[in-house]
DNA sequence: CGACACATGTAACACGTTACATGATTTG
DNA sequence: CAAATCATGTAACGTGTTACATGTGTCG
């Protein structure tokens, strides 16, 4: 669905064709979503199909612009006027992995973790370094690199804390009066840290 | 590639069918993310075409039930084995939207951003809720369920800072010497305000 | 008996990626 | 001139959803 109402979001701003989109899209989000421009082409089609946009005539150069229509433009209004709902997203390849993880035989569950914490570390420094790079850049990209930073804090906050779940659960419950840590005491970022392990 | 994955991960637990795959997929996620059945089907031939899994005889009660090999075997553990990239996330839609949203003529970013913390903030408590209710649910389904916390407060997060620069960054910036505020200082969790608007 | 859960499958379609084909224009 | 960029498109395939067809077993 992204990629439909982002080229109608991208029309909105007035008639373009495929090759613009793409540089606007990636322009808009700053290489972050690579957007094959097959794709373009082919959304392009379904949305002039169901009358959302319209193709101009192709002009001296040989290109082939699109407008979109008021029905396009309702729909458009309809997804920003829409919530992102739980069940649009897709489903979390890293939590799916780690779910399945700590039941699936011979997977050392820490491992895992410690992967994944080292590489989303990587990337978080990288968004970091672009952000002071980047701090004249259009909005809409420092919004999406902002984004980018707050789910990954969020993802290392996360894997901290189910790597101390699965250490505890993996001891066989010395006695009934288990220990609980308060909710989002974790919560804390600790980024700076290295684990040897 | 999830689904892939987590069916060769449950695979590996023992010989199942497509039936018990998909109970115990969503066992395991809570049913945070259903799994339609015709999907583990065309899966599971997939898999067999690839030799990552072998089909067993039918048995008395027309079951068809799989077995992974020693290829499956090792697949599953270099998905394991390596961590998840940023490559490999899908276009986040609501990032997707809110970038647009800020250069879409006729659009109100603030009442985009309101009506996503209304969602969102509903998403969190229903979650919160859950996870008092299911204290001592499977292992598995605790942690997809604190993931899908950490992520929603990340979202709320981003969204009361997006607010706050979209705010400034509508006011034509009254004078070169810009107030900067500092870096996740808005980080803090602020869930309890009601916004009338 | 009728409804429902169990169980397997197919068809059609949307969305996404990779790769290929083709041609015009620009630039070193 | 050669290479890169601009520009449009198609084919093949993977992934995912919805809907339909079909049959068995169970339970009220």
């Amino acid at each position: 669905m992204s990629v439909k109402y982002s080229l109608l979001a991208l029309l909105e701003r007035g008639p373009a064709y495929g090759y613009q989109l793409r540089a606007a899209f990636e322009s808009a989000t700053g290489n972050t979503w690579p957007l094959n421009i097959g794709q373009v082409y082919t959304t392009l089609n379904r949305l002039e199909r169901d009358e959302l946009v319209e193709a101009l005539p192709e002009n001296d150069s040989g290109q082939r612009p699109y407008r979109i229509t008021e029905t396009g433009r309702r729909h458009l209004a309809g997804w920003f006027a829409s919530p992102v709902q739980a069940a649009d997203r897709p489903r979390d390849e890293l939590t799916i992995k780690l779910a399945l993880a700590v039941t699936t035989p011979g997977v050392d569950v820490a491992d895992v973790i410690q992967r994944q914490r080292g590489a989303t570390l990587r990337l978080l420094q990288e968004y970091t370094r672009l952000k002071v790079a980047e701090e004249n850049a259009e909005l809409a990209w420092r919004l999406v690199l902002e984004s980018m930073i707050f789910r990954a804090e969020a993802e290392i906050r996360w894997l901290d804390h189910t790597e101390a779940v699965v250490a505890r659960a993996e001891l066989p419950a010395p006695f009934p009066f288990a220990v609980e840590e308060p909710t989002s005491a974790d919560a804390t970022p600790e980024h700076n840290r290295t684990r040897t392990h």
